[in-house]
DNA sequence: GCTTGCCCTAGAGTATTGTCTAGGGCTTAT
DNA sequence: ATAAGCCCTAGACAATACTCTAGGGCAAGC
């Protein structure tokens, strides 16, 4: 049993449009083509391209994506390439989420301003000094007045 | 004391290429010049942009990034908007963070694959049933012989 | 006064990742 | 045999976020 791409396109909730960019990009070297030139998708090749999406919900790059994927073309002897290649994506995953909680710790910051009590106070305290900063330092004042 | 593009650009490592940008595109409303046309950054100026960097950090787009900036130039009134867009970003990031984690998950599945003793046997193993899948449905095999 | 080293703007160019259009072919049902 | 509904490619277009170039101004030291 074979998949269209449209069939695709409706699992995977990629567009065909993007199915054929991947494949344009060679991401899909292992999708077959019948006698009419269409692709026609087997099981495995949807595995194959599940794998696909998480490395590109992951963050990587169509490129690496393509090492990889040549990597599995090329057989069992790029194991360990395959895994230098998804340990170096993992540890690049997990510093990038330290990143991003690192700096939501700091919007969390000013959230907690705005939700308190005293937000109105504060925030105009801020402004107030962010103009006399500006004024202080001979600059106009980008400011609007409060209305 | 204020600072000029080149040293705000080091101490944010952003480059200057891209603080002017960022003005281009709105950002920085609040960053005055001096009578020679030229930008002077305060610290009340580096405070919003290290948030703009947080947003940035996190995935807002710049266009959404502006709304807020939008929101704090017009004072405190706005404060139960700017709350509400932290928010839905916060919730934004935390949704992307699950999907990621979800994603990982599967990436450390394959790992896992790859790092177990028998790796070369499962990968040969499905390497022949994806090549036997295409035969039986009468599409040629993309896959090279091993060497 | 002239060089050096910053600063400016406008706008062109680049990288990435799609998305869509034009022109055309296959397959199935009528 | 023709219309409908898929499929194909090549290539144009688009959105995002920079990055750089050209051309020119200001400021400080020799």
């Amino acid at each position: 049993m074979t998949y269209t791409i449209k069939a695709v396109a409706e699992k995977t909730h990629l567009s065909i449009y993007t199915l054929r960019f991947y494949d344009k990009q060679g991401l899909l070297p292992f999708v077959s083509r019948n006698h009419a030139g269409y692709r026609e998708f087997t099981d495995a090749d949807l595995q194959l391209l599940h794998t696909i999406t998480c490395l590109k919900n992951t963050g990587m790059k169509i490129a690496d994506i393509r090492h990889y994927i040549d990597a599995v073309m090329a057989g069992p002897s790029t194991i360990p390439a395959r895994q230098a290649l998804l340990s170096a994506h993992r540890e690049a995953i997990l510093a990038a989420q330290q990143k991003i909680m690192a700096n939501l710790k700091e919007i969390d910051f000013k959230l907690n301003i705005y939700n308190a009590p005293n937000a109105q106070q504060v925030i105009t305290a801020e402004r107030r000094y962010a103009k006399a900063e500006k004024i202080a330092n001979g600059l106009p004042d980008p400011y609007p007045a409060l209305t």
